[in-house]
DNA sequence: CGAAGAATTGATTCCGGTCAACTCTGGTGG
DNA sequence: CCACCAGAGTTGACCGGAATCAATTCTTCG
């Protein structure tokens, strides 16, 4: 036994020493790695799929299994005191839907189908006996439990990026985010459709519908990508990259395109 | 085994089934109950205070174990590639640290001392040990994966609050997070010491020093407490508490004192 | 088709960031 | 002991980004 195995005891497995994440791509809960949706597969049973607008469960409601997103995909709607919907989560395939509720045994929010969605069911028996064996094997240190932290520490790159940045870059994260998960199930990172409105991409994001709207359209002008509707087609991901990053060299509205009239200067005397 | 208990083999212990959660106080990561408190404290071993600015571990340093606060307070600083510092976690007295290094097995932050602290160390050989008696008795869903799934919870919480809010109700909130951990703590909930300073807030808030302080400033002329350097008074706690929970009338800046001059309107022709 | 919701676009307002000047505090050394 | 200084905190003036309000237009879909 090295010291090397025993500093990396709670290790899983060493993904890699990145001293400093960048900020573009944090915008969703990672997915589970295929060895994890494997493992979990086999511990699962599909239910009949969800149609869009359905609800897997409601805000409240007693936790009864958790889920893994197959195919489609939902949103997570918090509703404060206030009755105001805060969306919490977009839920991605090969995402893990519940784990939230684990602390209180009842669900912070309902969470509902943004399209025609099928997941399977993480029966509580099944997990229970899994968890059993696996703790005997390793000792406690499952993938439940990477999940979970990996689920926390998604979140809190989540607060920075939302924090300290303008609208645009985190749209342009956002739409990373989405192209890197779609790139890792196999389909094109470059063409998507995205399955939730403008609205719940602004409620997501922190920002107001128009404000998304007149972006979208900016960074068409910009050449970074192409919107029609739903469709997304990105047509210069360094170009987002770069914009996610900070890396921009200025405020996308000053960047050579015509700005639109409300953001010329009402030129006043300067007294 | 009723439907019920079936029903319930994620829970731990059930708090309560609150359909709507506040979002005042949620600005810090919850502590552990005294139960499981007890319950780290027979895994963990006490080592040698930290001294103010003194780091318990730097980021991108592997995980060796996890930590308890004891008494005093951390605060955990991620350094993004654009060299930026983001504090993303202060810790107070019964938070676990290090959780968010599980994934990866690398710590994402440097989590340093802001004043004299003393923490425990729970060594990876007892928590694993510890793990494996929990998960045989209780199949897998131990007191641990609690911790962390209201972590995680929390932290959705704070990008909800940090999202929407205007700057007074992040404030406010943060403040009566802070009074409700004192008073957990057995320490007075409307007299106390920030061990942060004015800038870490701002910085964990995601706003301007200079908010801050005139947030401050502003929250004394309404009687909502008083301020003086780094010890605080809370004198209204309701008034405290209807601000966060966004059920102030108006905004603060109309709520009868003279507003501040850079506020008030600057007579500049119409045309 | 017609109605309801989704999306775009424009005009205006205002919150909070930035810059700048200043004060206050605590710590250090002559 | 006090002078000095650096960092923390306060206050003021100004400006810009994004929310808000408002008016259309474009999509769904019953």
């Amino acid at each position: 036994m090295t010291s090397q195995y025993k500093a990396s005891r709670f290790m899983a497995l060493p993904e890699r020493p990145t001293p400093a994440y960048r900020l573009s791509g944090m915008c969703l809960p990672a997915p589970l790695s295929v060895g994890e949706l494997e493992t979990f597969s086999a511990i699962s049973r599909q239910i009949s799929p969800l149609r869009k607008r359905q609800t897997l469960f409601a805000q409240g409601e007693a936790l009864k299994s958790l889920y893994i997103v197959r195919c489609g995909s939902l949103k997570q709607v918090y509703r404060d005191i206030t009755d105001e919907a805060h969306i919490t989560q977009f839920y991605l395939p090969g995402e893990v839907v519940g784990l939230d509720a684990i602390s209180t045994g009842f669900h912070p929010g309902t969470t509902q189908a943004l399209e025609t969605t099928s997941v399977c069911e993480i029966l509580p028996e099944a997990l229970e006996e899994f968890s059993r064996k696996e703790a005997a094997e390793k000792g406690g240190n499952g993938c439940f439990l990477r999940v979970m932290s990996r689920a926390l520490h998604q979140e809190r790159m989540m607060v920075r990026l939302l924090l300290n940045r303008t609208s645009d870059v985190r749209l342009a994260s956002f739409l990373l985010a989405l192209s890197t998960r779609f790139r890792q199930q196999g389909y094109s990172p470059f063409c998507f459709r995205l399955s939730m409105s403008r609205s719940d991409i602004g409620n997501y994001l922190g920002l107001a519908v128009e404000t998304v709207s007149r972006l979208l359209g900016r960074f068409q002008d910009l050449g970074l990508l192409t919107a029609k509707g739903r469709e997304i087609r990105v047509d210069d991901l360094d170009g987002l990259m770069a914009l996610a990053d900070g890396r921009a060299r200025q405020s996308i509205w000053h960047a050579g395109i015509v700005p639109p009239s409300s953001c010329r200067l009402a030129g006043m005397p300067a007294h």
